[in-house]
DNA sequence: CAAAGATAGTGTAATGTGTACACTTAGCCA
DNA sequence: TGGCTAAGTGTACACATTACACTATCTTTG
């Protein structure tokens, strides 16, 4: 009984970022309530005996039905007033066996090609869609606060390492691509030569000998990224404690 | 019943780092155990209601009277299996009251000087104290995994806000003072005259009209922390989603 | 088939940053 | 007063960053 208020329940939220080839786009998930629509992270409780890790990819799946993708924990939300926004509230009590119950959840963030997942409502997601980030949008609970965080930590985790960018390129790609992707990260344009130039100084892009082809202009060269090179070269240092 | 199998307990771990001006230590608590000495990190479960940064302070206070330090949370561990080592199942079995349950765990880190802090033994703790962080120690549960994390993302987050280094000075303090705790966070020594450019580069590096009494050799300038012109120069690049 | 349109691709100079390295200075003490 | 100790200082080199404008190559169109 008033053990259901001790125990609180754990969830997972996933704050999945995709990339169009253009811009940086935030995966949320609509449920009509009261004939509004209301917007939100794909989250879910976690299940008996159940990795955290695990559960974040099962509740991803279930409500868009994304699946493959390397989810990163960030932060774990466990303010006791997190869920008590009265629209939220009324909701939760539709959903939930134990709709009083604290909700403690931990974050995790990804970031994807947009193109490389198929996506589809399921669950009691309405709808899933990919929404830009630059464009503000109210979501339920506190995920406004745990995507702005989530987003604000991938951009730190970039700059530690780049290689999480070159996921969201094809095999093939032109330097233009890659440059047009940092700017959308960065959320400001870059100088073309300078850009090159500091990127080619890294041994893991590899000129490949083929151009693009049928384009109405100079064709661009394509290269590709070595894995095993990029591990040689950055090597991090690492620190043992124990 | 089989309801506290599905709604686990929350607990939190605290990883405080302790500068003693010569090197970095981590605060651990000793409980004994068939006769044997086990150490492990200050944590407890969270209470019903209680925030978990909350929980933090209030459980490290208990287990060692410790409190008014900044925590930061830096991960969450919630394997089904991080409890379930033998020897910690037993010790479970004599405190909690309800040993069955799985347990997730939000970690928190902090650097302090162990100076500032007084620290005794209580609740269950039977001993408390600073351990030299490169001598290895087992620990209990992950705990290991968790000290060694936390360690980690201390010292990414010092290259990032290296104001946190300057908590853990004296409101006086010489360059060479400064040196040495900077050797003891990043694991090596430093070179005295770049280290000092570097340094006296930051604004926020004040020089006091004072220096050192009785030392038996050239007496060192005092400098201050000016936390105003650090906002300033830092004023990091902010970046809003929605 | 020639000209126009579009994007790829290129170099240099100036400035700033990181690194390696050795001697002089100021106070204390014997 | 001479010796000990740690503080304090400068320079040369290599390398990185920044600002900036024109040529090359392909397609399309008239």
């Amino acid at each position: 009984m008033s053990e259901f208020h001790y125990n609180p329940h754990i969830s997972v939220d996933c704050v999945i970022f995709g990339f169009d080839d253009e811009k940086i786009n935030i995966l949320l998930i609509k449920r009509k309530q009261e004939g509004k629509n209301v917007y939100a992270l794909p989250g879910d409780l976690v299940q008996k005996g159940e990795d955290l890790e695990v559960a974040a990819a099962r509740v991803l799946f279930e409500l868009t039905s994304m699946e493959n993708l390397y989810l990163e924990q960030f932060k774990t939300f466990g303010s006791p007033d997190r869920t008590s926004n009265p629209v939220d509230v009324e909701w939760i009590k539709s959903v939930r066996e134990h709709p009083e119950a604290r909700v403690v959840t931990v974050a995790y963030n990804s970031l994807v090609k947009t193109d490389d997942f198929e996506y589809k409502p399921s669950s009691f997601a309405e709808d899933v869609l990919w929404h830009p980030i630059e464009k503000p949008q109210k979501l339920a609970f506190d995920h406004n606060e745990i995507a702005n965080t989530g987003w604000a930590m991938l951009r730190e985790k970039i700059k530690r390492e780049p290689i999480i960018a070159f996921s969201l390129l094809p095999e093939k790609f032109t330097l233009r691509q890659l440059q047009t992707l940092y700017e959308a990260i960065v959320g400001q344009e870059l100088d073309k030569r300078n850009f090159r130039k500091r990127m080619l100084r890294n041994r893991f892009l590899v000129a490949l000998n083929e151009k693009e082809t049928g384009v109405s202009h100079k064709p661009a060269q394509f290269y590709r990224f070595d894995d095993l090179i990029y591990k040689e070269d950055f090597a991090k240092d690492q620190w043992f404690l124990f």
